[in-house]
DNA sequence: CGTGTTTGACCGGCGC
DNA sequence: GCGCCGGTCAAACACG
């Protein structure tokens, strides 16, 4: 498998380093695919189940990509903590369709990047999940997102 | 009219 | 305090 476009971290803290608008905290863990995005789509109208995909994980454990091949191949790494995760995608489009309806809140540009950070809330009345989305200032053919919060529903919308 | 986007203002935390 | 920075609000706007 090739780790083609992420380096996992030696360390917490040099992974803090490399990423350092993303505050992960320093006990930041891998603990399993998402059960909360099951149906999570990977890119354009391919959609697939996270835990039919090939999971990866580096030999610490900290970190684990998701590889899914087909005619639009997309490598994704997920990373957890305390209920909120993020996904690094190889995606030309930044809207990737993730079974939910989001409405757009905000946008900002972010320090030491080219590339604003897209703001996005679940559209479901009185759903807490949030969402961010940026490309990756590293390498801009990633996007990266961001998912906080547990659903309060279980439809799509 | 219903829903979602755009965009500058606003606000709170934090470092100096 | 003050200013920077990231996150959110909300009024105006777009579009079916």
């Amino acid at each position: 498998m090739s780790n083609d476009g992420f380096k996992p971290p030696d360390s917490a803290e040099s992974d803090r380093a490399y990423r350092s608008d993303f505050e992960f905290p320093d006990d930041w863990t891998f603990d399993g695919w998402l059960e909360d995005y099951p149906e999570a789509v990977i890119s354009g109208s391919i959609q697939i189940p996270f835990n039919q995909a090939n999971v990866i994980n580096d030999s610490a454990g900290t970190s684990s990509l998701l590889q899914v091949s087909g005619e639009n191949e997309t490598v994704r790494e997920r990373r957890e903590v305390k209920g909120r995760y993020a996904f690094k995608t190889k995606s030309e489009v930044e809207i990737l369709d993730d079974g939910y309806r989001w409405r757009k809140y905000g946008k900002k540009m972010v320090k030491n990047s080219p590339n604003p950070r897209n703001y996005y809330r679940c559209s479901v009345e009185g759903c807490p999940v949030k969402k961010r989305v940026e490309r990756d200032r590293d390498d801009p053919s990633y996007v990266i997102t961001t998912y906080e919060g547990i659903h309060s529903h279980h439809s799509a919308s």
